[in-house]
DNA sequence: TCTGGGGTCCTGAACCAT
DNA sequence: TCTGATGGTTCAGGACCC
């Protein structure tokens, strides 16, 4: 604990609603609540004005909707509020190189440090003038928190707001927080108030009277120690300007529960394939690989495995996800998964260990699949057209996935010297020809041809090359690999007919065209090593947009079955209209989507109602929020007229 | 009215090695 | 060889935070 209050927090008041507000004149001094707007959305923020309804963070979207049915209900726009951060931050920077941010709208910042307060007259100042001026720079409005110790600056900033500064002076700390609720002290939630409440402690004070050897009884050694600290206002933690991230891991809620098990199988291997791209884009490689899963009535379990080596290999990261995912029941449905990877480390190894363990995990495939060879490999295909593994390889026909269900196929074949891989078959070495169903993954010097349903990946590494052409039927909103044959039979939208060609060659570098034609709302999109093109075209009520680079396979995530053909205008959502320039979605429905056209430092704008299919309506970047130093976004520069 | 997403930290059980 | 103590690691789950 330090002899004078130099360390402040500040946190940014309804940082989400307010940033909203601040580029959505329209809407200032009104109810805003910014969430999900999903049959199982929540709310993230809520304005202040909102909050006089009652609506508050992690209430479900549609009980927010029913308690202040006048809000604008808006989906948030985190690419803006991170530059909106960034600039707060650079400004925290700027008293102190200790600064420890905590999320996009809060930080610690060690005044002592950075040579600019050194007791309580001189921090007052600083934070006072740090409100003037992130008010003056962004337009939105800071909460101060000062005191000698991280936790009580947090509780004072939390008591400052809104848009207030408070100052707890070092002495008076343990006789501050004695009357507060035991819920204001950080690590004391529902689960920890709701016991101490059964043993009779509502208060700081009461906290500090149980004493330590009681709460340790109550809690458990670590947090009882650390609660009985708090309760006497003893915190001696440092403020860390960097803190190394511990884990990576996605997560998605569906809006209706998943039942079907290839489903399932399919979307924790596309939660696989994210979580590696952020993994990769962090710099880091993990060790555990860790399956969450949310059942229909809520319970979560989660299963991980910890590997020999950390890898950032997808294909090492998929496989055990799929491991992880066969322990697991999931019948009554499942309503969210989530794929992480822990024990990170932030060098990048080849995985050769773990690819050896998950090979040998596979062993009866492993047997057929060794040796010079010239074989039939046959991977699944799901019900929707999507191959979790494909490709084939090795010595006689073998089963990728472990004889799951398959409802359509491709082929596949590949040609050459050198390893092919797909998931079910571990690798062969020399001459191959492998005939698969469905896409998969080539890996090797190949040269062959390849017809799959649904995303995989086609890639190949050395010299050799890969061509694939395909077709796919499909139906509604679905996920489109590039290659492909199959009757995808599909749920939601049963109708529509797709076909896809594909064709690709050499090592890291595919070339595709596409062809889409049909009643399904498509999308497709190509994630990409290497380099390649795809083109695509659609013909008929529904339009197929195809983008991507390299792999041909690529993944592609469905519209989600709104209905034949029709784009989708989330609320809040930023566009730009040919004739009336910037503005955002305030609303959409019935084949029309209705748009206020205003940005940021106007009088609030007009509002227009388009088709939904308007060609001259496009999605846009955010624009920037004010001022000279305003953050820019999206590469956009000054406002522009409408 | 039905509960997001991305994290961190802690605890206890099970297992294994010494 | 068996048994018990101890400590490290892995795994699963819970609580909490923003």
């Amino acid at each position: 604990m330090r002899s004078a209050p130099t360390i402040l927090h500040l946190d940014m008041d309804a940082f989400y609603a307010s940033v909203e507000q601040a580029s959505k004149p329209s809407l200032r001094g009104k109810a805003v609540i910014v969430g999900g707007l999903g049959p199982r959305g929540v709310v993230a923020t809520a304005s202040y004005e909102a909050r006089r309804f009652g609506v508050h963070s992690a209430m479900p979207m549609a009980q927010a909707r029913r308690l202040c049915p006048n809000g604008a209900c808006l989906i948030p726009r985190f690419s803006l509020y991170r530059e909106v951060s960034d600039t707060v931050m650079g400004m925290l920077r700027e008293l102190s190189p200790l600064v420890e941010p905590l999320s996009l709208d809060e930080a610690f910042v060690d005044l002592e440090a950075g040579g600019v307060a050194f007791d309580a007259e001189t921090a007052r100042a600083v934070g006072e003038r740090l409100r003037a001026d992130i008010a003056a720079v962004t337009g939105l409005s800071g909460s101060v928190g000062l005191a000698g110790s991280k936790m009580l600056a947090k509780v004072a900033s939390e008591e400052a707001k809104p848009a207030g500064l408070l100052l707890i002076e070092v002495g008076t700390e343990r006789a501050h927080l004695a009357p507060m609720s035991v819920r204001t002290l950080p690590g004391v939630g529902p689960a920890t108030g709701e016991h101490l409440r059964r043993a009779g402690i509502t208060t700081v004070g009461e906290l500090a009277e149980a004493g330590e050897d009681e709460l340790v009884r109550m809690v458990g050694r670590s947090h009882g120690v650390g609660l009985y600290r708090m309760a006497l206002g003893v915190d001696e933690r440092p403020v860390v300007a960097e803190r190394d991230a511990k884990s990576v891991s996605v997560e998605d809620t569906f809006d209706v529960d998943l039942h079907d098990r290839v489903r399932i199988r399919t979307e924790v291997q596309r939660l696989a394939d994210r979580c590696v791209e952020r993994l990769r884009g962090s710099g880091h490689s993990g060790r555990t690989i860790v399956l969450k899963v949310r059942r229909y009535d809520f319970s979560t379990l989660t299963r991980s495995e910890t590997l020999r080596g950390p890898t950032d290999d997808p294909a090492v990261v998929r496989e055990a996800a799929a491991r992880l995912l066969e322990a697991v029941d999931t019948t009554g449905g499942v309503r969210l998964l989530g794929v992480g990877v822990t024990g990170l480390a932030d060098y990048t190894q080849e995985d050769l260990f773990a690819f050896a363990d998950a090979m040998a995990a596979r062993a009866g495939a492993d047997d057929a699949a060794a040796g010079p060879a010239a074989g039939v490999g046959v991977a699944a295909a799901r019900a929707d057209g999507v191959a979790p593994f494909g490709g084939g390889s090795g010595q006689g026909a073998v089963d990728a996935d472990g004889g799951q269900e398959s409802h359509a196929s491709g082929e596949g074949a590949g040609q050459g010297p050198g390893p092919v891989r797909d998931g079910g078959t571990g690798r062969a070495r020399g001459a191959q020809q492998g005939q698969g169903q469905g896409a998969g993954e080539v890996l090797g010097e190949a040269a062959g041809q390849g017809r799959g349903a649904g995303p995989g990946r086609v890639g190949s590494a050395g010299a050799g090359r890969v061509a694939q052409e395909g077709q796919e039927q499909g139906a509604g909103s679905r996920r489109v690999g590039s290659a492909g044959e199959g009757q995808t039979p599909r749920e939601g939208l049963s109708q529509g007919q797709g076909h896809g060609h594909g064709q690709g060659q050499g090592p890291g570098h595919v070339q595709g065209q596409g062809q889409g034609q049909g009643a399904g709302s498509g999308r497709v999109e190509g994630a990409g090593e290497g380099q390649g093109s795809r083109e695509g075209h659609g013909h008929g009520p529904g339009q197929d947009q195809v983008q991507g680079a390299g792999q041909a396979g690529g993944q592609g995530r469905s519209g989600g079955g709104e209905g034949v053909g029709e784009r989708s205008w989330p609320a809040g959502s930023d566009v730009r209209h040919a004739v009336y320039g910037p503005g955002w979605v305030q609303g959409s429905g019935v084949g029309r989507v209705t748009v206020r056209f205003e940005q940021p430092g106007s009088e609030p704008g007009r509002v227009r109602t388009f088709l939904v299919d308007d060609p001259e309506l496009e999605p846009s970047d955010p624009m920037p929020l004010v001022g000279d130093r305003a953050v820019g976004v999206g590469g956009s520069t000054a406002p522009q007229g409408a």
